[in-house]
DNA sequence: ACCTGAACACCGTTCAAGT
DNA sequence: ACCTGAACACCGTTCAAGT
């Protein structure tokens, strides 16, 4: 399994669009959003510059082709055919973008920024399309479809946002567990007058299970949808 | 009114933390994200380099102090104090956040960026102290404050977030409405097959209100909230 | 058609030197 | 203590030149 050759192999295949954007992912999730340059590409891919330029328009273009692929992916396991009830299928779709963010954290900003840029190129539809085909089957009225699937999309990326910057190394040699306890004993500091809500929650911040209390939120809003069901005729 | 002299005028206050902060989001304000670079400070504040290194450690620094001021800027009205149900408060905490960030774009991503990041000097905790102060006075078991508090806090920030940058320019002399008339008018595009939860929303989504949607979206996590209520012990 | 790689303009940051 | 501004390393992007 060990490579034959000691010095960073030839270009074996043809440089594509593919291939950049499989490197530029690569390079994202190894050394994060400042990692991918185009030094660093042309390096990895043993060209020059103006070659990644003939296949792609810019950095933006190829952040924005990065983001597709893998979200591309995430939602590729064709939720509606997952077993079970649309709340099930919810929870999938949720935890297929939680997952994806989880293994790429750059993808966090990158969804955030990306969500209403130029329309076509977005990543939004295809978000959108897969809660919102579970939205419909839970029986809401369509006059409540764009609310109800907004409230989750906001709630999945932001939740699934904090976690994996929750989860990343802040530091050299500082794990998860390290974080959390580093935060809770910051804000147990904090002035009791002025902070007695984020004091009481702290312990119940520290000791959450990621997953758990993510679909926790899920079922909040899922109760929301439901409870507002038969309010708007 | 004029200004007396016509040339920039030369520093009269002496350079300081806050003149730095207060340039900074008036150059974010302008010129947006990428118009925060240290030789347009230096200009605007008729300095060097060093002076502005001398009072702020690096940029990034500079960025969460930028975001700090303005934060706590939105959350000043003591919502605590705002008259009428716990409902009320939380919509004004809301509605603050949502126009700072409405005023200030570039909030968006600092904030989704910023959320988990260095325990102490992040503002989380001032966001989630406003709006959980409420979710207890709502009468919300302890047990469900953690979760209630940070559904509240997504959604509030990802749907002001995906506002502000809705309602920004895209390219020079594209307004709001021409915006999102692009918008529709791709999505319509999109294949029947594979996006009728979208194409069935287009409308929806063009001719809503913003301020009126994101109300919807609290009363359903409201509503949510309070289903849920006795559910847990 | 596809690729090379030097060159350009610009950026964050440093630091010896001034006051 | 506070400020100056040249210098450094690095970045995205361009483009004449090659195949």
């Amino acid at each position: 399994m060990a490579p034959r050759t000691r010095k960073p192999e030839r270009r074996t295949e043809a440089l594509s669009r593919e291939r950049i954007i499989e490197a530029a992912v690569e390079l994202l999730d190894t050394a994060g959003e400042g990692g991918l340059t185009f030094r660093a590409l042309t390096e990895r891919l043993s060209t020059g510059a103006g070659a990644i330029y003939w296949h792609v328009a810019n950095k933006d273009e190829l952040l924005d082709a990065a983001t597709d692929a893998v979200v591309t992916d995430a939602l590729a396991l064709k939720p509606a055919r997952v077993p079970g009830s649309p709340q099930d299928r919810i929870r999938a779709v949720a935890l297929g973008l939680f997952d994806a963010i989880d293994a790429h954290p750059w993808l966090a900003a990158q969804l955030a920024t990306q969500l209403s840029r130029g329309p076509s190129k977005s990543v939004t539809p295809r978000i959108l399309e897969s809660i919102g085909q579970q939205v419909r089957a839970l029986g809401v009225p369509e006059s409540r479809w764009f609310t109800a699937t907004t409230v989750l999309m906001h709630y999945i990326l932001g939740a699934a946002g904090q976690n994996a910057v929750n989860g990343r190394a802040h530091g050299p040699g500082v794990n998860r567990g390290e974080f959390f306890n580093a935060v809770s004993a910051a804000w147990k500091q904090l002035d009791p007058d002025d902070y007695p809500f984020t004091r009481a929650i702290v312990d119940q911040m520290r000791d959450h299970d990621d997953r758990a209390e993510f679909l926790a939120g899920i079922a909040l809003i899922l109760a929301g949808i439901t409870a507002g069901r038969s309010r708007t005729p």
